[in-house]
DNA sequence: ATAACGCGGACTGATATTGTCCGTGTTATG
DNA sequence: CATAACACGGACAATATCAGTCCGCGTTAT
């Protein structure tokens, strides 16, 4: 239960996983089945992506979703505030207005401008959100990509066949992938 | 109800006060009173500041807080996290091994080192506590002493001298007072 | 002796998070 | 055309944290 909750990583996860299987759209339950996760609950995610203009969904019975940019246009900070909702890091309360050697109301030096407090937590939220902006999916998509074997991209690629009920042939994990191996 | 809780808040401006008026200690009745604020819910905060080393508390019935420290030697991360516990922004779930491909256990090298989502909130969280380190109490109380009028330390002094049942000659504000003054 | 103080624990209400479940509309497929 | 798989949205519940109150204990100046 911190700032940045499990429905971001949840949603993070899920985009990592529709930047790579490029092509065929993914429902929400391949997603959910696939990393072992609540469906339900990711359900309620991608139509807060879908509305921020992330992914692209495909109603009917071979919908699913598909990224609706290229990774590389897609940043961490969009997707943070896509799922949360521009969540501020502080809710500044304006105690100083309420000195009691104040009468009401207080005078308007004391209530001008910005809490001097607040200035500084909003210089903290700036420094975060810009870190946050400053990676896109496609740069974690790299990070997770340098640890992975060369033979998992196949394997994955087999596990989405066979889950689509593709029954071309291939049936079970292990069989060599060209399309989304990179 | 933001990651920065409005204990840190109160706490912030509570140590603003103490900064200000150097010499006699404050209770946390008088700081509740001089802003209007709790004393029941000021009283649970203060104990985790005299714990960090922030404050000084001295029992009895003349007793109060002062600040431990210059309040250039404060941080406003040291405060943040007396008061919170060095909270984390990203409470990672570690999804990554949870895969469906993967057997039990995941393979090492799915689950070995930082996940890369983490690590990119580990990157945001440092840009926010760096942020928060740079500023210092004293440079708070720069800031709000800059707008206050030349009158208002010397209105503080009477209030303050008002309520310890100072006796002294001053009953109300608007005394002149040379020690806080800068 | 008393009253003001710090300290700590128990308790309560409000809100957010994390889910589950169900109903509606849409669309490939048999 | 019927069905099943999909997206979408609302209602609901369990849990956790936050914000705040209340009480009892020990300490200390007056």
């Amino acid at each position: 239960m911190a700032h940045i909750t499990v429905s971001v990583e949840y949603g993070l996860h899920c985009l990592l996983w529709l930047a790579e299987s490029d092509g065929k759209p993914l429902s929400s339950r391949d997603l959910a089945d696939l990393q072992g996760i609540s469906h339900s609950f990711l359900a309620k995610i991608f139509p807060k992506l879908e509305k921020a203009g992330i992914v692209h969904a495909t109603g009917g019975v071979r919908g699913g979703y598909l990224l609706a940019r290229a990774p590389e246009d897609i940043s961490v900070l969009q997707i943070v505030d896509a799922i949360e909702g521009r969540k501020p890091l502080f809710d500044c309360q304006e105690i100083r207005g309420r000195c009691a050697i104040f009468g009401d109301p207080p005078p308007d030096w004391a209530t001008g401008g910005v809490c001097s407090i607040h200035l500084v937590m909003l210089r903290a939220e700036k420094a975060m959100r810009d870190a946050l902006a400053s990676q896109s999916l496609a740069d974690i998509g790299q990070m997770v990509a340098n640890k992975a074997p060369p033979h998992f991209s196949s394997d994955v690629e087999g596990w989405i066949t066979a889950r689509l009920g593709g029954r071309l042939g291939k049936s079970s994990t292990s069989s060599p992938g060209e399309e989304v191996c990179s």
